[in-house]
DNA sequence: GTGTACATGTAAGTTGTTACATGATTGG
DNA sequence: CCAATCATGTAACAACTTACATGTACAC
């Protein structure tokens, strides 16, 4: 029950089209709540038909026609209760650490690799959230709660990236340089 | 799909009825791969028609009747092949980052209380992993490849309910003691 | 005019969630 | 016998994924 309340966000810092939500699902908002564009249109049109939100008034709305959108009153007081909600963490899915568990059952063939690639792919994503950090939030902007609220989030990600890889480092060592042996089936 | 693969490699650790399943992903497997009874079943019936497990020979396999299952070859072949495969890290998704981030628009009322009751989880959360480290990895322990695996996906929720009690800790300093302003609408 | 990027959408399938149904076994 | 527990399952729905369809605008 999250992306339309993510899409609401993303409306509220900035009234948008479909494809432009996309786009910033792509980056920004995207990076702790990721969809498709076929999500958002389906749920751009939900949250219409619910009243949270309206297209901004236009000539043509037409199929291939932009077509932009603004949060209702309705739909910000939706977020707002859905800010104060309880909602417990969902429990944990993780593919990787499902493999290396299987790898522990029917052998670590080829899994160096993967790990290799994961750590490479987490250090961008590392990199790139700590430019944002420099760009966005130099010590002078850490004042203001909004920023504050902003800054945290962004580092959330920089702490999640520092662990994974943190921990894909210890377990690219634990494993050792070679090939792994492969228990007897 | 994680989830036949998931049950493969419980299977394979110990063969189980999907009940006994179920209970096992309610801890050790389940804490990297969730899932409910339902979809159990569901997946049991696909993995018995793929051919990749099979139903122990058994006098009443009627409703009501404990069913168990083992892994047959293609199962471990499947498995085998999974574990190497490449597949990129899934995009982020968490609800509680994302409710930050629309409190920042909307005003963070209500939302220090969640923060210190999701700091309460995931502390109750990784003492309970350090317990099973204590419990089931002491230092000797540690050197056969099966062993190291299984070590280093425990290291893995270890290590990531240590950065939410960080974060979560921090936010909780960063928000200050009181009632935060709501942003005009 | 046509290829490319922009923009919105449909359709089908898989996975995950929630609620409920049914039968077997056992302790009191 | 009856309630509680064990055990397997159905049904309906919601969320997410993948592939494709359609139309507009504009540069060449």
């Amino acid at each position: 029950m999250s992306l339309p309340h993510a899409i609401l966000t993303a409306l509220l810092e900035k009234p948008s089209s479909g494809l432009e939500l996309t786009r910033r699902f792509d980056r920004s908002i995207g990076y702790f709540w990721s969809a498709t564009h076929q999500q958002i249109y389906r749920e751009l049109g939900k949250l219409e038909q619910a009243g949270q939100i309206r297209a901004l008034p236009s000539e043509q709305p037409a199929r291939g026609q932009k077509k932009e959108y603004e949060v209702l009153p309705a739909g910000r007081a939706e977020l707002a209760s859905w800010v104060a909600r309880r909602e417990d963490p969902k429990t944990v899915r993780d593919p990787l650490l499902l493999r290396l568990r299987a790898a522990a059952v029917v052998g670590s063939t080829g899994i160096r690799e993967e790990l290799a690639r994961h750590l490479d792919l987490h250090r961008s994503q590392l990199e790139h959230y700590r430019s944002i950090e420099d760009r966005d939030f130099p010590p002078e902007r850490r004042t203001a709660e909004t920023d504050r609220l902003r800054h945290l989030v962004l580092r959330g990600g920089i702490e999640l990236e520092t662990f994974w890889t943190k921990w894909l480092t210890d377990a690219l060592t634990a494993l050792g340089p070679g090939e792994q042996e492969t228990p007897a089936p």
